[in-house]
RNA sequence: GGCGGGGUGCCGGAGUGGUUAAUCGGAGCAGUCUGUAAAAUUGCCGCCCGUAAGGGCUACGUAGGUUCAAAUCCUACCCCCGCCA
């Protein structure tokens, strides 16, 4: 039986725990944990994703343990092998620097930054010998790496794995030896790497770390776990209504998860809301409000939380036009009655809101542009100053009229 | 070292001299519907010019060549994969 106080930090948002008894020992005994995670400095956007693992850490923090953070500068340069994405390109030391920086940035929006140390895996790699190298990799079998799924699989299907990615599990297990983690924290797909890690801290004479599993968030497509890959992820550096937008697209049956990943919404009140969405007693889509402010206001302060609501309810329930809508300046050829003939390609095109001439052209004639609210299909208009373009679902611009002296 | 297979658009994957900007699927974008859900349905989906019809340019690993005409044939080179050693 899990003691009551420890009820929640292991049961919910938990994938696994290895081994729990042991996990529970620990929590028990007083002692102040290590607690460690990695991550790799190829990547240092944190979404939605890595905040269901990043939440547990700060709840283990609140017990008063502590993160050791590994800045995986080697392993980067290796590549995470999960997944079947070609080798990267070795990152220069500045690239790692900058992408460390903007990650600890994140990482503090929800991690308890006095609670934390950062390591660098060049601490004790970059003296790592080949003499060391071997010792490493002979403590394993080539059958022991192939036991994991996604190696496998590669290899039964005939796709390369080179030598180099074999030993990304080894460095990641050995880091563990050398901070001496009582516990690695580590979305699911981990488990290989971090159950190597149990192992070789056995073989250094260590108590071998316990590990803890996190479930994978399913992205903003209802399908695939979240990832930047794959475009379909929270950013936890959007802006407030870019989040809130993205939380009210998700697919109603991942509502639920949301909540219990990535909320503090108590489980009681998940409970009736699952039982609501069960008998279909509630629009889901009030739930998913209530959802995207419970994520938004995480990240960003109540003010703009609120605002990010009112802006969604504003420009797409209601389909009013936003308060805050960017302006750009169109050059605009003469004048008739305050109305001005512009040609809105140039400056749509510059300014990144349609890729290219084509790409608006096809919006035209799908009736993708609306001014002030009226289908347009021409991309020569005569407006007024101050007029709106919506472009697509997303885009609004505000269209600011540059006279040019010279005229058309 | 030997033998075999392969490099096509964002991805997968057809195509083996012209009718191919390149079948099809996925992703994506947009319209309708709606709760910016799902499902459905329609259209688009290299770039540029043109209101349009249409035209031009670039593209099938790289560089040359054959041909009126090449993703498709030839030569060289680069890269990848498998098997054998």
């Amino acid at each position: 039986m899990i003691a009551s106080k420890f009820e929640s930090l292991l049961r919910r948002g938990v994938a696994e725990v290895t081994v729990e008894q042991e996990l529970i020992k620990l929590l028990e005994s007083g002692k102040r944990l290590r607690l460690k995670q990695g991550f790799d400095p190829s990547a240092p956007d944190i979404h939605l994703g890595h905040v269901v693992g990043l939440r547990k850490l700060r709840q283990f923090q609140e017990l008063g343990h502590r993160i050791i953070l590994i800045v995986g500068d080697w392993t980067a340069r290796i590549g995470d092998p999960s997944g079947q994405v070609a080798t990267r390109r070795m990152l220069s030391p500045q690239e790692v620097e900058a992408n460390t920086q903007t990650y600890l940035k994140q990482f503090f929006k929800v991690v308890d930054k006095g609670k934390t140390e950062v390591r660098w895996q060049s601490e004790w790699y970059d003296k790592f010998g080949l003499d060391e190298v071997i010792k490493l990799t002979s403590k394993f079998t080539i059958a022991q790496i192939m036991a994991r799924e996604d190696f496998n699989k590669r290899f039964n299907a005939g796709n390369p794995i080179s030598l180099a990615e074999m030993l990304y599990p080894l460095l990641q297990a050995y880091d563990s030896v050398v901070i001496q983690a009582d516990v690695e924290l580590g979305g699911i797909d981990q488990k290989f790497n971090c159950l190597l890690g149990r192992e070789l801290q056995q073989m250094a004479g260590q108590p071998p770390q316990q590990v803890f599993l996190v479930p994978l968030l399913i992205g903003t497509d209802g399908k695939l776990k979240m990832s930047k890959t794959f475009g379909n992820h929270i950013g936890i550096d959007e802006s407030p209504q870019e989040m809130y937008g993205k939380v009210m697209s998700i697919p109603d049956h991942l509502i639920i998860d949301y909540f219990q990943l990535a909320t503090d919404v108590p489980d009681e009140e998940i409970t009736e809301f699952k039982k609501q969405m069960d008998s279909h007693s509630v629009n889901p889509m009030i739930l998913k409000k209530r959802l995207a402010y419970e994520i938004v206001a995480q990240f960003h302060d109540v003010k703009s939380t609120e605002e990010a609501e009112k802006y969604f309810s504003t420009a797409f329930q209601q389909k009013k036009l936003p308060e805050e809508i960017p302006e750009y300046a169109f050059p605009a050829s003469h004048a008739e009655n305050a109305l001005y003939r512009i040609d809105i390609a140039p400056t749509l095109v510059k300014e990144g809101i349609v890729k290219s001439n084509s790409e608006l052209k096809r919006l035209l004639a799908q009736g993708a542009i609306e001014l002030d609210g009226n289908k347009i299909s021409n991309n020569i208009i005569d407006v007024h100053n101050g007029a709106v373009l919506k472009v697509g679902k997303h885009s609004f611009v505000r269209i600011a009229i540059e006279l040019s002296s010279g005229g058309l």
